[in-house]
DNA sequence: AATATATTCAACCGCTGGCAC
DNA sequence: CGTGCCAGCGGTTGAATATAT
């Protein structure tokens, strides 16, 4: 398909907003609204394209934009949410009023991985995002394909952090991980990992995936399931993948 | 005080999915 | 069903600022 550009390139601004187009953007969008990005810039008289409003609307100029430091709270919340849904931004900053995927990410990435990082560099627990990314996909290629490679959504079946066990980077020892950090999943979600309708049914069936608790969850770790059939979904599971443990 | 290096964060780029036709 | 457009997302960049030497 051929894709039309982004914007003009011709005599549109970028870089840098002044306070003069801030207050542009503001007060059309306060007048109009802003239901065709794309439009706007030229309606508002604005010579930047749809595209840049939209990311300097929705990043900055907003009214409910939060201003000012992450609260601890809030960052224990993104910690907590990037273990559980990796880097969906947008999702995590959907649960957190007034801050925005792009602060998140910034956030993420300056300030609490590092800490994450210094939190597991003890011998045991080197592995998670502190381990030296090459050496990581060189020695480790099963835990960087889960964590890197099959995209955000599988590092949400991987624990915060890695033994030398491929095996117990699926269940941890005891699977307590599965249990205690099950996501708040919905069909999407699950959808997104198994890649469609048809695989989700299969495995579901095959598995006892799929089936819903009464708190509206999908049921795929129950207390009650034994332990090695949950192993062998995983490893069912992967193998379909195509991705195999070391 | 001057320079080098590291850190931060606003903004850009390219890709993807949804929707209309 | 295929095509094109659009909004949104996540990765990346680079200028500004802070800190170290």
């Amino acid at each position: 398909m051929v894709r039309a550009p982004c914007c003009e390139k011709m005599g549109l601004k970028k870089g840098p907003w002044t306070p003069e187009e801030d207050q542009i953007l503001i007060n059309y969008i306060n007048l109009y609204g802003h239901g065709n990005w794309r439009a706007l810039p030229k309606q508002a008289g604005l010579l930047r394209c749809g595209k840049s409003c939209r990311l300097r609307w929705t990043n900055y100029l907003r009214p409910d934009i939060k201003r000012g430091n992450f609260t601890p709270e809030e960052e224990e919340t993104i910690i907590n949410l990037h273990e559980m849904l990796g880097n969906r931004w947008s999702t995590i900053a959907a649960r957190l009023p007034g801050r925005t995927d792009n602060e998140i990410k910034n956030v993420w990435h300056t300030h609490l991985k590092k800490r994450l990082r210094q939190k597991y560099a003890t011998p045991q627990l080197r592995n998670y995002p502190a381990m030296n990314e090459e050496q990581s996909i060189a020695q480790e290629p099963f835990k960087y394909t889960t964590y890197e490679s099959m995209g955000s959504s599988a590092l949400a079946f991987s624990p915060p952090h890695c033994s030398s066990e491929s095996s117990s980077n699926i269940t941890g020892e005891n699977g307590e991980w599965w249990t205690n950090n099950l996501p708040e999943a919905d069909e999407n979600f699950w959808r997104e990992v198994l890649g469609s309708d048809q695989q989700m049914a299969t495995v579901g069936n095959q598995q006892g995936f799929g089936s819903q608790t009464s708190e509206g969850q999908f049921g795929i770790f129950t207390k009650e399931q034994p332990i090695q059939e949950t192993t062998d979904f995983w490893t069912i599971f992967l193998q379909e993948e195509g991705i195999y443990l070391s």
